[in-house]
DNA sequence: ATCGATACTGACAATCTTGTCAACAGAGCC
DNA sequence: GGCTCTGTTGACAAGATTGTCAGTATCGAT
């Protein structure tokens, strides 16, 4: 055993990649609680155990940090959201639990809220989003109603009213990610999650029912 | 007139009242822009064209100056809101009418980014909001409903339906406030105001069809 | 073992932020 | 005109935050 002055540890040296998901993951925990103001290279530091030159030097500067930590959360959110989406043709799921789903991969783990850091920091003029997940969705969508209709011998729905569905939902649940708290005490309610999952079930109720895709 | 030295202009005074608005105007523009952090005094003070002590004057702190600006948001919000919803029985107005003005009011003038900003930085699990403004809102459309309902023999709703349209359409309205121009163009369209408004309506209409209380 | 690449650190610099304070000046009042 | 109240200011203080830099320590390769 080497001689080791006092109060000094040994020094961890982790991989590039193990190093730069420790800072991603403490950096994300502050995105989630206080915004993106609440990203301080000492205080994420402190939680990874390590000194803040070593953030700098992994991401050359604190914006670089934020945009590796966008890029991550929306990939991430991307994934998981067609990977919900793109499975259920699968198993003997109904549309509704397809809905559910949906609902709970904005709603939970905090997606809705990074989401909207993101979108209320950019002025309200300037979506410079390029994503085209609810277009690929919507399509998915109205192909499958113009088929349902089709076997029903009933009239095929309009493409905006298959747009306007999707937009609903998903401003819906990104709101009730968003806001789910706040609108439960407006309602005098306290927010529990059976509560929660009640109201989610009856969207989707709602939403297949308007859609005209039941199962 | 006085002698005046060369750069150095009359010193203007208003009313502590006077002084506060235009305060309160210029940190709300900011707050709506880039977030509570984007409140600076010393730009804020640049704004008005004052020195910053006088926002500390006028506000004690930072602190104070937020705080102030919050309520004074959120008495705003509450007072149009009311104004809304109230003013429906005396003209003839559709419910679908009343929806679609709920709906810009919360969607427009950064009342939902004002909102968000809020319930954003408190941590996911304390809302901390004593307002019952939904729930009033509840009261009276559960009531009206009972009302259509029974003139028309059909069986009342329960509570529950009621509240979750409620936390709907709140939620729907918030979210697309916030998320408007993300979700068009994900959508890959273009987010111009006559689409939003036929999106207005047409959750309106849905809404409204659900609800049961037609005109 | 030793050697190179690089993850990492401590100390320091530069900048920005809120907040304090003493003094200044405009408006109403006598 | 003079007086008081208070809105307002410039200078300064204290602290926090990002970023730089030279040097150290650890791991993998040979």
């Amino acid at each position: 055993m080497a001689v080791r002055r006092a109060g000094r540890r040994r020094r961890v040296r982790r991989s590039a990649e193990e190093a730069q998901r420790l800072i991603l993951d403490a950096a994300e925990k502050r995105l989630r609680e206080g915004g993106p103001e609440a990203i301080r290279l000492q205080e994420i530091a402190r939680d990874v155990g390590i000194s803040h030159p070593a953030i700098l030097h992994h991401f050359a500067s604190r914006d670089g940090l934020t945009q590796a930590l966008e890029h991550r959360a929306m990939r991430r959110l991307e994934a998981e959201l067609v990977e919900v989406l793109s499975s259920q043709p699968a198993r003997g799921e109904t549309a509704v639990d397809v809905i559910e789903r949906a609902f709970a991969t904005l709603g939970d783990a905090g997606h809705a809220r990074m989401l909207a850091w993101r979108v209320l920091q950019a002025a309200p003029a300037e979506p410079k989003v390029d994503q085209t997940l609810l277009r690929a969705l919507a399509d998915l969508l109205h192909a499958r109603r113009a088929e349902a209709a089709q076997a029903d011998w009933r009239v095929s729905p309009s493409r905006q009213d298959t747009e306007f569905i999707v937009r609903l939902a998903a401003a819906a649940m990104l709101g009730d990610g968003i806001f789910a708290p706040f609108l439960d005490a407006s309602l005098g309610r306290a927010s529990d999650p059976a509560r929660q999952r009640r109201f989610r079930e009856w969207f989707a109720r709602l939403l297949a029912a308007h859609t005209g895709v039941e199962s």
